[in-house]
DNA sequence: CTGTTAGCGCGTTCAC
DNA sequence: GTGAACGCGCTAACAG
C-alpha cells in the first residue's frame, strides 16, 4: 500500500541526464531552442523514465507565474453561468492557463473568502461574476497588478472591463418582437436587482422602451423562494389588461422557469398569453408550443473575458475597451405566436 | 496605473510586528496557542495593516500541503454533473480545501492533460468522473499516495472508492414503477455505454430486470448528435407492441431530453405512452403532464466523495468501504399515468 | 550553447 | 516563548 514514491524533481532529472538544473528548466520552459539536440534528447529521456513533471507550485514561487486564472461565479447551478464557465475554461486552456472556479452561491461572505484564497494562490488574472460588492478585495488585486474582468455584473467603483450582453439591445429586441407579434401589454419579471447591474439595466430599460413602443406595462420582482407574489402580480396584470393582448417577459433563465410554472398553475395558454425569456434553455423547445428566447453568445462572452485578461497579462500595449457587449439572438417559438 | 505594490511577505509582517518569521508562521499555522497574547495581537495588527496573506504556493512547496483538491468532470454542461460538482465544492470548502475543477468534455486527451496539470499543482486528492480510461495516470497518483475517488464511473484496473447511484436499484425501482402503472413493454434509451460503467450497469440490469418483471423490452443507444436512429427505434418499438401499453425509460438526463423531443416530434401523448427518466431536471414538471423521474441525491454523492478523500488524506485508520451507492428517490408525475 | 550561483516565500528543526 | 538557519523545486541572472 501507498508506496508513496516521491514525485521526482528537476535535480534528479538533471543528474540522470548528466546535465544541470538550468538546462532541464529551460527544456520545460519553452526555451528548448537553446539546447543542443543531444542534450534535449537526454533530458527528454531522463524526464520520461522518471515520470518527471515540473512542480507548478515551485515554478510559481519564483516568477510569480502561477499559470492560474481565478473565476468567481455567483451561481454555478444556473445553466447560463455554466455555459459561460465552459467558455472561459476552454479559452484558458488555449492560452496554457488553468482555471480555478469558485462558486459563491450568491453569498458575499463566501465571495470574500474565495477572493482571499485566489489571492493566496497567486492567480494571474481574475474573471468575476460578482454576487456582492467586493470592492476592497478587487482593489487589492488591481493594485497588485492582477488584471480583472467583470462578467455580466459590474462592481461599484471598480474599473475593469465588463463583458456581457448588451442589455439595452436585448430589451429592445424583446419588446420589438412582442410588439410585432401584436402584444399590447407586457409584464416584466425579474429577480431582485439589488446586486446585479445587469438586472438593473434590463429593468430600467424595460420601462423606458415599453413606453417608447406605446405598450402597457408593469414589472414584478421575484422573491427568493416563493413565487406567490409573482403569481398575484401576474393575475392582477391579466385582469387589468384583459382587453389587451398580454405577454410576460422574463429577465433571465430562472425567471423563465418560475413564470412557466405559474402559467401552468393558472392554466394560461402559451401564445394566447405571450411568454418570452432572456437566456436560452434546454427545455424551451419542449414546453409546447415552445418558448421564445433571446440566446446569449455564452462561448463568445467567456472567450472574450479571457482574452481581455491575456491582453493585460502580457501587455499588448493596445488599449483595451472598457466594456464589451454582445448582441443576443432571437429564437422564435410558439409562445409569442398569438 | 498598475502601482504593482508587491504582495507583502511573512518577513515584512514579522518586522512590523517586531517578531520573527517563525512566530508569524505559527500564528497562521493554527499554532497560536504557543504565542503570547501580546505577540499575537502585534502580529494580527501587522498582518492586517499590511494586508498580508500567506502564500499558498510557498506553503505547498515545503510540506506538499497544497490544500487543493482536483476534480475531473466529463461533461460540465450536464446538470447532473453540475449538481455533483456543487456538492463536492461545498464539502471541500468545509474541510478547508479549494477545488480545481477540470472539464474534459468527454475527451480522453483533455483528460490526460488535465491530470498532468493537477499533478503539477500538487493536489492532495482527486475526484474523478472519468471520460476515458486514464489508468496509467491515476496509478501514478496512487503510487504517489494521492487519494482518488471515482465518481459515478469506474476506471478499469484502478482500485479506488466508487461513489454514485445504486444502478441496480435504480433500474429495479423504475421497472417496478412502470409495471405497477400497468405498462407492459419498455424501451430503454441510453447514451453510448462504452466509456461509462454506470451506463453499462444500467443497461445490463435493465434486460435482466425487465425479464424478471415479465415485460417486453428493447434497448436503443443514442448516437452522438443525431437522434434519427432512436426515432426509428422508438416507432418500431411502438409498432411491434401496439397491443401493449408501452413506455420508454431514459438512462440519464440527456436521454430524457432527446426522447422528450422525439415524443413531441411523433406527437405521442405523454402517459398514454409512458416516459420515465433517471436524473431529475428542472423542467420535468413543466412538460405536461410532467415527466416521472428518479432523482439522485447529488449533494450527498458529492459530499461523500470528498469525505472519502479526507479520510485518506488524514488517515482515520477506519477502513473505508470500496463502493458507496446511494438510492434514488422516485418523483412521480403524469408521464407514467395511463 | 551550458553550468553556477542566488534567491522566491515559507515551514521547520533546533537551539536559545 | 522565541529566533537563526536550512531547504522545498524552480527560475533568473551571470558567467564560461
Amino acid at each position: 500500500m501507498s508506496s508513496s514514491s516521491r514525485r521526482s524533481t528537476i535535480l534528479e532529472v538533471a543528474r540522470l541526464a548528466g546535465a544541470s538544473k538550468t538546462s532541464v528548466s529551460r527544456y520545460f520552459g519553452e526555451e528548448r531552442d537553446r539546447l543542443s539536440p543531444s542534450l534535449q534528447a537526454r533530458i527528454a529521456h531522463a524526464a520520461d523514465t522518471l515520470g518527471y513533471q515540473p512542480n507548478q507550485m515551485a515554478r510559481g514561487l519564483k516568477g510569480g507565474r502561477s499559470k492560474l486564472i481565478g473565476m468567481l461565479v455567483a451561481d454555478i447551478r444556473n445553466p447560463f453561468s455554466v455555459a459561460i464557465t465552459h467558455g472561459v475554461e476552454q479559452a484558458c486552456r488555449q492560452y496554457g492557463y488553468s482555471l480555478v472556479v469558485c462558486n459563491t452561491d450568491n453569498d458575499p461572505e463566501q465571495e470574500r473568502q474565495h477572493l482571499d484564497l485566489l489571492g493566496a494562490y497567486q492567480v494571474e488574472g481574475l474573471v468575476v461574476n460578482a454576487s456582492g460588492n467586493p470592492e476592497r478585495q478587487l482593489h487589492t488585486f488591481i493594485s497588485l497588478g492582477t488584471p480583472i474582468v467583470l462578467l455580466d455584473r459590474e462592481v461599484d467603483h471598480v474599473e475593469a472591463e465588463v463583458v456581457g450582453l448588451d442589455n439595452h439591445l436585448a430589451i429592445d429586441m424583446a419588446l420589438e418582437h412582442l410588439a410585432d407579434q401584436g402584444y399590447q401589454a407586457v409584464l416584466y419579471v425579474s429577480e431582485a436587482p439589488e446586486q446585479s447591474s445587469t438586472r438593473q439595466k434590463r429593468l430600467s430599460r424595460f420601462s423606458h422602451a415599453a413606453e417608447q413602443h406605446g405598450l402597457n406595462y408593469a414589472t414584478s420582482l421575484l422573491a427568493n423562494s416563493d413565487s406567490t407574489a409573482t403569481l398575484q402580480a401576474l393575475s392582477d396584470f391579466l385582469a387589468v389588461h384583459q382587453q389587451h393582448a398580454c405577454a410576460v417577459l422574463c429577465g433571465n433563465g430562472n425567471a423563465t422557469l418560475v413564470v412557466t410554472r405559474l402559467f401552468q398553475q393558472l392554466g394560461l395558454p402559451l401564445g394566447k398569453v405571450g411568454l418570452m425569456g432572456i437566456d436560452e434553455l434546454d427545455w424551451c423547445a419542449l414546453v409546447s408550443p415552445g418558448i421564445t428566447t433571446l440566446a446569449q453568445p455564452t462561448d463568445a462572452i467567456g472567450k472574450t473575458a479571457v482574452e481581455c485578461l491575456m491582453h493585460r497579462i502580457a501587455p499588448h500595449t493596445s488599449a483595451m475597451p472598457t466594456t464589451v457587449s454582445f448582441a443576443p439572438s432571437l429564437i422564435e417559438r410558439g409562445s409569442t405566436q398569438r
